[in-house]
DNA sequence: CCGGATGTTCACCT
DNA sequence: GAGGTGAACATCCG
């Protein structure tokens, strides 16, 4: 469940490769490489030199002399530079790291940077596009979430997971969000009342940061409780479980909606 | 042993 | 175009 916060824990460990060389890849799925191809990408990057890292919603970009590296995690992706990996446990992956999922490997001209996925969500591409992705939300304030709402008929939660929309949102942090903003999560869009979207506007950034400091996405209160016989943290009421917007979903009808 | 659950992205349908 | 559905991925659990 690698999600925005995650990402950036991510970009924030590939950011230590900043100014090296890159001498070869170890590519361990072909298919990982999804844009141009293994060949390709060594045709473009061996040689090149790291210049910077950043960060588009859940999308780690790696700015070389040659141009970007983008990489995306999928679920299961982890990531370890110099044999170091700055998140071991990941929900919903096997916490151990077996080497048969590496899928791609940069060899620096000194250190290395290894992605190992178990489920093969995850890919790396040449000059990803930013733009086929929203804002990122991690900037996100009330203004820019009313405007996206519209008229929009949709469940507000698919809205917010939508990375077109808004990039960065998964799962985990949108259900805690609308959980903490008492808002029910089939919700249309566009039919939530202007406090409600300003509530919920607001409460994004002050969310990742205090998840960013508590550690990741599945460090909000509620998500211990998504399970069977679960029950909100504020009300002790069991929550309700069902699929909205064709993802798991948990939420408290008490308080939400 | 098999079906379901798990989160993300993308292709495809209405 | 907006919105919804399901496939792909691999593993674990009941």
């Amino acid at each position: 469940m690698p999600e925005i916060l995650e990402a950036e824990i991510y970009r924030i460990a590939v950011d230590e490769t900043v100014g090296r060389r890159i001498e070869s890849f170890q590519i361990g799925d072909a298919a990982y490489v999804r844009d141009p191809g293994p060949d390709a990408l060594v045709e473009q990057f061996v040689g090149s030199a790291v210049r910077a890292t950043a960060r588009h919603g859940k999308l780690v970009i790696v700015e070389t002399t040659a141009g970007d590296i983008g990489l995306r995690f999928g679920m299961t992706g982890k990531v370890r530079v110099d044999g170091l990996a700055p998140i071991d446990a990941l929900e919903y992956a096997p916490s151990t790291w077996n080497d048969d999922w590496n899928r791609f490997a940069v060899d620096f001209d000194t250190g290395s940077l290894v992605i190992n996925d178990v489920r093969r969500l995850g890919s790396v591409e040449a000059e990803p596009d930013r733009d086929s992705l929203g804002p990122d939300a991690w900037g996100i304030g009330p203004t820019e979430l009313a405007a996206l709402c519209g008229r929009g008929r949709g469940a507000i939660k698919s809205l917010l997971l939508n990375q077109k929309k808004i990039a960065g949102l998964g799962n985990l942090l949108v259900d805690e969000l609308l959980w903490r903003t008492s808002v029910a999560p089939h919700r249309p869009a566009g039919e939530l009342t202007a406090h409600e979207t300003r509530r919920i506007g607001e409460q994004i950034v002050p969310l990742l940061d205090e998840l960013f400091a508590a550690g990741g996405s599945h460090c909000g209160a509620h998500v211990p409780e998504r399970h069977v016989d679960g029950r909100c943290p504020v009300d002790n009421q069991a929550l309700v479980h069902a699929t909205v917007g064709g993802r798991s979903t948990w939420w408290c009808r008490e308080h939400q909606s």
